[in-house]
Parts: C-alpha cells; structure tokens; sequence
DNA sequence: ATAACGATTGTATGGACGTTCAATTTTTTG
DNA sequence: CAAAAAATTGAACGTCCATACAATCGTTAT
C-alpha cells in the first residue's frame, strides 16, 4: 500500500476510534491510550499523526461538522417542484435521521467547547449559517416558482431552524423515542405552517 | 460559628468555587486542586465534604438548574392582568437576562452529561417539563381570563420553549451581542405571533 | 474540665495522562 | 540492491489527578 494512503487511512482509522470511544466514555474520559488499545497501537503512534490532543479533537470536531452538514442533502430530482423538495427536507430535518449520522451526545460535547475555543466557534457559527442560508435558498426558490408565499424567507428560515434546534435539544432529554418522534412531529406541523403550508 | 452553619457554607463556597474555575477552564479541566488553591484550603477539605468528584459536579448541576428556574420568577402583582404578565414573561424569556444568571458554557457542559448519566438526564428533563409546564399554565390562565384565544397552550408553551432554546442555542455561537439582541428580538415577534399577540 | 466530634491540615500513594525520543521495521525511491 | 524516508514500536519522563489516612486544631456537649 502507498505510503500517501496509510497515513489517510490510520488518520482516518484514528478519528473513528476516537468518536466510537467518545461515544461511551465521553470526550473529556477518551485519551491516546484508550484509542490506542482499541485500534491495537502505540499512543505515540497517535502523537506522530496528530502531534497533540488539541489537534486530534479539531478533526473529531470536522468530522462531526461534515456529518451534521449532510441532513440537508437530498437529491434534488427533476422529478419534483421546489416545492416538493422543500416538504422533503423538511420532513428529514423533523427526523430522527440524525441518529444514523451522529452521536449526539458527542455532537453537544463538541460544541460546548465553543465557549472556550474561538476557532471551534468560529466553525460551528459557519455551519449553521450555511444550514440557515440553505435554506432561505429553499424557501426563495419556491417564491420564486409561486408556490409559496412568504414574506421573508431569511427570518422564516431563521425560525425554523431555532425551532427545529431547539426541538432536537429538548427530546434529546426523553428516553422514549415514540414520544420524540411525536414532539418531532408537533414541531415539523408549526413549521410547515410557518411556511404557510397546512398539512 | 456553629458547626451546622461552617459545614453548609463550605460546601456553597466550594461549589460556587468549581463554578468560577469551570467558567474558565471547563468543567473536564476543573480539578479538587484548583477548587482548593483558589479557595486556599486543602484539597482533601474538599473530599471530606464531597466524598468524590461525581457528587461535587451533582452539586454544581443542581445549582446550575436553580438558577435556571429562576429566570421564570417575575413577582405577579395584582397590577398586572393574566396577559400583561404572560408579555412580560416573554419578554424576560427572549432577553439577554439568562447571562446574568449562568454561563452558558458551564450549562452546556452539565448538559451534556444527560448522555451518559441517566439521573442528570432525569434531572435535565423534570427542570424543562416544569418550565414548559408552567408556561402553559400562564397561557391557559389568558385564556380563561379571555384576553388570548389559543386553542391548544399545551402545544403553543412547547412551540415556544423550543423556539426559545433553539435560539439561545445559535445565539452563543455569534460573538456579537446585538446580533445576539436582534435573534432574540425575531423569535420573540414569532413568540408572541403564535399566541396571536401582534406587537 | 474533659471527652467526643467535626473541621482542617499535611502527607502519601498509585495510576493515568500527554508527550518525548531513540530504536526498529517497513516501504519507497533511485 | 542500497539508501532514504516514513511507519511503528517501546520505553521513559514529569505532571497532575482523585483519593486515603493519620494527625492536629477548635468547638460543642456533658
């Protein structure tokens, strides 16, 4: 194997381990030994591609950022009107199919650490602001083709995102997943109507 | 001093201690020693009264959760209609006033602690459920009071409580506290819009 | 007044941590 | 095939940590 892709590879091999033990243990509990056990290497060996603990965490948060960003994407088929894929997305963003892209336990962990690490904030604040512009753009788009009639989809797209945030923040504190899925629902319904669409 | 009075003061003292440092270390980097260097006592004072590191950070959760509550606790003088309260209320809801009662940092920290730990969570989940509880409450009180027609407040107090921690949510990832102002403005117009109060 | 008790100190221990560094193995390059 | 470079090992270091325990000091109760 080329050298160029066993550096990828282990790099690779190295944040999935992370998060897998993050995910148990929790961040703050998951150190070089720990993922070195696991993976059956030497800690230095983690030190040698990620050089300190800072370094290595900032990876694990990109990853997550990459996984939290993909939500959003749904093929966009010619198949469907703007407004169409607009109830789509929406209907995945009020999903419990985050679960299958991220832990969130380690997901909030990471983004308790804005508050100490301007540059992590800085990366968080960059996401939503895409999601939220994302958005607006989905909004526009059915504006634009006539099918929606909404006054502002900046602050419309706002609104459903606090909502939506703020909603996966709450069940997040449930243990039954049927009584999630029902706040989830409740949620998507005032959305939907926010966008003056009534299911 | 009685001994009843040094003991409860200590242990105040410790836990409002472990609060200043977490403030700025975090709470993962917030050791027995660095709560006894600032509070010039041994660190095994410490353990005397907090047996172990799991009880200090219960203490400091439930401390974290009372100030919570707090920014509920506007007195309801007799002055004010069932309405003008519930305004008022929304108001305190969607201001900047939370900053003064915790750090946001520290809060989300304890808060993600509900992923592993199965009585924060339980702690977590009881604290919201009352404050969305009690929210309902003040909107069914307009309601009987006939000053706001709102068919389900149940649900209206949840769409509201999740529009509010979804926006304190993205708010703490914006450096700028107008910019944090103006969110907060625009989810409380959305606030006061689904109880079919128009500003 | 003295015995008991809680508050507090001081010291010690063992373990885990991040990181370092030199040595060794494996792969690539010329 | 030899030399260079990268991957990996293994051992070691100093630091900090949570916690244990015995000793002391001060207060309270009898």
């Amino acid at each position: 194997m080329a050298k160029q892709a066993i550096a990828t590879i282990r790099k690779k091999e190295i944040v999935d381990t992370f998060y897998e033990v993050a995910q148990v243990e929790g961040i703050e509990n998951t150190s070089f030994a720990k993922i070195a056990q696991r993976l059956e290497i030497q800690p230095s060996l983690i030190v040698h591609y990620f050089k300190n603990r800072d370094e290595l965490i900032l990876s694990l948060i990109e990853y997550n950022l990459e996984q939290y960003k993909k939500i959003f994407t749904i093929a966009h088929s010619d198949d469907h009107s703007h407004r169409e894929y607009l109830i789509m997305v929406l209907d995945k963003l009020f999903s419990l199919e985050w679960n299958d892209l991220f832990d969130d336990g380690v997901y909030y962990s990471c983004f308790t650490l804005i508050f100490r690490h301007p540059v992590i904030k800085q990366k968080f604040k960059e996401l939503h602001l895409e999601l939220r512009g994302h958005l607006e753009n989905l909004i526009s788009n059915c504006v634009a083709e006539k099918s929606l009639q909404v006054e502002n989809p900046s602050v419309v797209a706002n609104h459903i995102s606090n909502l939506m945030d703020g909603t996966y923040y709450f069940v997040s504190m449930l243990d039954d997943s049927l009584a999630q899925k029902e706040y989830l629902e409740e949620s998507k319904a005032l959305a939907k109507k926010l966008i003056g669409f009534y299911s």
